[in-house]
DNA sequence: GTCCGTGCAAAGCGTTTGCAGCTTA
DNA sequence: TAAGCTGCAAACGCTTTGCACGGAC
């Protein structure tokens, strides 16, 4: 896993730094989507200027994708990182369940072919109550 | 349109002030996802915080919702005063194409169901470059 | 006439920028 | 060794809060 991240950075004649190594092992370990406070806190050791630049940086490269959580943006790996998926969300407790749907994959295919445009990304979130809070 | 939403406030026991029907007429003649900024600057004679509060009340009413375009949180009427639709956005030329697919709808449900939630709501943004600009 | 909502001013905070020094390759 | 990256400090701009006046009902 660290591999990648390391022939990424190499590819792009970038620096894998200690900040930035914290900051992937941090989102990796968590394995949710995170706030930029919820990550700077995480990671202590890393000034809170670096948090949002290595964050930047990450999103740029594709190692790091937004998702709207609510009312916040969070963050979260992106593939190949993490495999690619999307987030049913319990309004009432917070739990996230990740969604790997084939059909839904296939769907996305499908409107945008039929709208003419070459899908690059996308983002499905559903939120509702999950059969505890029910 | 404008019926229905004086009905809600008189609902609520609120009052449907000259800044509420300002914005609430700009996003109904825009018709397109706007961010607090572009409200503001649309209506030059609400007082910013004046903006701020009043989405916050729209949101809280169900009269717009959020949508996460890119990396900014944008606000769009909800229904009934604007039927549910989700976004195709190009990433080049940033042209917005509103989706209706009752299967995507229907997927939503047996997702849902699949994992035991109940959906209350739900968004799907696709990003991609339009025929335009391919 | 009542009290909710607005505008204004100021505080609050998350985010960005500039720069010197350290670290990575 | 050279340049990228970090940490620190300060600036910046969006958002929130408090309060007195004005407008909706």
């Amino acid at each position: 896993m660290e591999r990648e991240l390391e022939e990424i950075f190499i590819r792009q004649r970038l620096r894998l730094t200690k900040p930035r190594r914290i900051i992937f092992n941090v989102m990796h370990a968590t394995d949710t989507p995170l706030s930029i406070a919820a990550i700077a806190k995480l990671c202590p050791s890393v000034e809170r200027t670096s948090v949002y630049r290595t964050l930047e940086l990450f999103v740029q490269l594709g190692i790091v994708e937004t998702v709207a959580r609510g009312w916040k943006q969070q963050y979260e790996l992106a593939s190949p990182f993490n495999s690619h998926h999307h987030h049913l969300t319990c309004s009432l407790c917070g739990k996230v369940i990740d969604i790997y749907s084939k059909k839904f994959e296939m769907l996305v295919g499908a409107i945008s072919h039929e709208n003419q445009f070459v899908a690059q990304d996308h983002t499905l979130e559903i939120r509702g109550h999950c059969v505890v809070c029910r």
